[in-house]
DNA sequence: AACGTTCGCGCGAACGTTCGCCTGAATCGG
DNA sequence: CCGATTCAGGCGAACGTTCGCGCGAACGTT
């Protein structure tokens, strides 16, 4: 391993000081052109790049942008995690900052890793996902006035600048589109109450039902944390109702509670798509290959992450960001297990 | 944002010099117990945190790993790099480093991107993901000698440090339970000839078929790149073939091989499990909400990229890692895709 | 009592940059 | 022809560390 070339090597080569080759390279220069091309070319010739450390050491900004996520438990999927991250990587990259990654952990260790993270000087900046109400990372942050952006709003009117999917226009197309399908009773497969991220897509299927001269019936709602069990139980519930209550359509707030639900009708004997109908949330790679194939609304979380970073960018570099709170809308995947509604009026 | 705490500040404090602090704070000191007690004091009061920059960039090193994934196409799923990055990202902060994750290029940018981390001294190694046979980037970090550990063995006797799940003992188990069921006539969706993976995996299948006195028939092995459409053409292609001929069973290389059977069977009114039998590779989230639950191979995801960053910091330590090309045993999680053969021998 | 050793800590230098100020030469207007 | 401007680039300092050497005091040995 050869030693390493710094600005000193390509001065010398150039025939000016290092420090002329350093403004020369930053555009900080006013200088010859004549002069710019020696040094250009040296720099090329001699393969310099500059070392990150001293650069960052020097100008008090490390141009790295810290990002955390919460590992899902086994049998989860996290297919956003892949998309998320690699459109933020090449977002920041064009703008010449790097991601780093850190390790999630609970309750205030959590606070203290991004603490620990600002003081030794290792970021400039925070994109911040799954933010709860109240989150302490986005109290934390912004009482230190730390430049950070939440994938997802901290609250009703969070001041913060955040990129969110706009979930209640996501449900409002899924719920919407059953409508069109002749359905009347729709039911939902929710999460708890306390959750922002699940009242925000629910109020989607609130006003959807609104519009079409209905009221959302609690009977119709069943809350849990998300999982297969819980689209399976509901499901199973309400099938065993009597036909003249019993829902023909149902919208999940996640996909694998409408997986729970389709496998709860083909217990029954019954074919999504046919008998009932359902639309999940989230699109994963999955949806398409499930039979049938699962009818879902799709976050566009690539642009996602892109917006994250570009907003962050600014943040950092002290401008005002052009828009401060994005909503990106998602769009319903139209696929099998959403049909006609069979049952008669 | 206040003034960021430095040694000297610590020094101030505890009445030593600031290059004092340094030594106890790193443990290189021989100092009086009682002032390496004021120092800590003084230290964890003001809350000092080592800046990161200065501290590369003295010490020449940059405590990161970098890391570059192929960013999956939509459609296809990645629910490895979520397990894969967290607990590299955990053993990392471990052992004190952390991961820098950079965009993946193609050809030769690929390799210059490598270089040029090298070069600006961001990284002190590697993980590299996805590697094929006579891998550019292998070649390069070897020629430079820049420590790395790929995630993957590079070529049939590859000399760098690797780690890698035995696929060929993967698909060895998935076609022996097939052949404790009953089966002989055991189909392979497979991958081309000049992927190493592949032709890994599939040795395991040839080896089983050995063992039980069978040899493996041209005719019964599909080849293509791994896609849904592959599983489902080449399984409706043997569906047709006469009872007497026709496979009873199917191992895939991976998962969506393996749907893409299940589709095929279904679409022929079978049900896998009962009239046919698919084995899967990956256990993909998904895996266990399919109709029926498919029987797959899991790897050890969470393992691989522990052992890679474990071996890693060792090679940078410049310490020999105690075990350098390490392969992990993957594991068949039944499910109810693989029944006994009921074919009439 | 004179002399080596060890101990505890200070001191100077260096890592590779960026940044603002300074300066000497060339240019210009009057 | 001279003083004020501009231009091109040099110069010193600083960012916050780590690292090896040096030095005085305390200690134990002949």
């Amino acid at each position: 391993m050869k030693r390493r070339v710094t600005l000193k090597d390509v001065a010398a080569q150039a025939g000016v000081t290092y420090q002329t080759v350093s403004k020369v390279i930053n555009g900080h220069a006013r200088v010859l052109p004549a002069t710019e091309a020696r040094i250009r070319s040296a720099s090329h010739a001699l393969g310099y790049k500059p070392n990150h450390s001293a650069r960052s050491l020097r100008a008090q900004r490390s141009l790295m942008i810290g990002y955390s996520w919460v590992p899902s438990r086994p049998g989860q999927f996290n297919h956003i995690l892949d998309t998320f991250l690699s459109s933020m990587v090449q977002e920041a990259e064009a703008a010449g900052y790097h991601l780093l990654p850190f390790p999630y952990k609970e309750d205030s260790d959590q606070v203290n890793a991004y603490g620990e993270l600002i003081d030794a000087g290792r970021v400039d900046g925070f994109v911040i996902s799954s933010v709860n109400y109240d989150d302490p990372r986005v109290a934390f942050l912004q009482e230190h006035q730390f430049p950070f952006v939440t994938f997802g709003r901290a609250g009703p009117d969070a001041p913060n600048a955040f990129v969110d999917v706009d979930g209640a226009a996501g449900l409002y197309l899924a719920t919407q589109h059953l409508l069109k399908l002749g359905h009347t009773r729709i039911a939902a497969l929710a999460w708890p109450q306390a959750s922002r991220v699940g009242n925000d897509r629910m109020s989607g299927y609130v006003r959807a039902l609104a519009e079409a001269g209905l009221t959302a019936d609690p009977e119709l709602i069943a809350r849990g944390h998300g999982s297969f069990e819980q689209g399976l139980a509901a499901t199973t519930r309400w099938l065993a109702w009597p036909a003249a209550s019993r829902p023909t359509g149902l919208v999940a707030l996640d996909d694998t509670l409408a997986i729970g639900a389709m496998h709860a009708a083909q217990a029954h004997g019954w074919t999504p798509g046919r008998q009932i109908s359902v639309v999940g949330f989230d699109d994963s790679p999955m949806a398409q290959y499930l039979w049938p194939p699962l009818t879902s609304v799709a976050q566009p979380i690539r642009a996602a992450g892109r917006k994250c970073v570009e907003m962050l960018v600014a943040l950092m570099r002290g401008q005002a960001p052009p828009q401060t709170q994005v909503l990106l809308e998602p769009e319903l995947i139209l696929r099998q297990t959403a049909g006609a509604c069979l049952a008669t009026a």
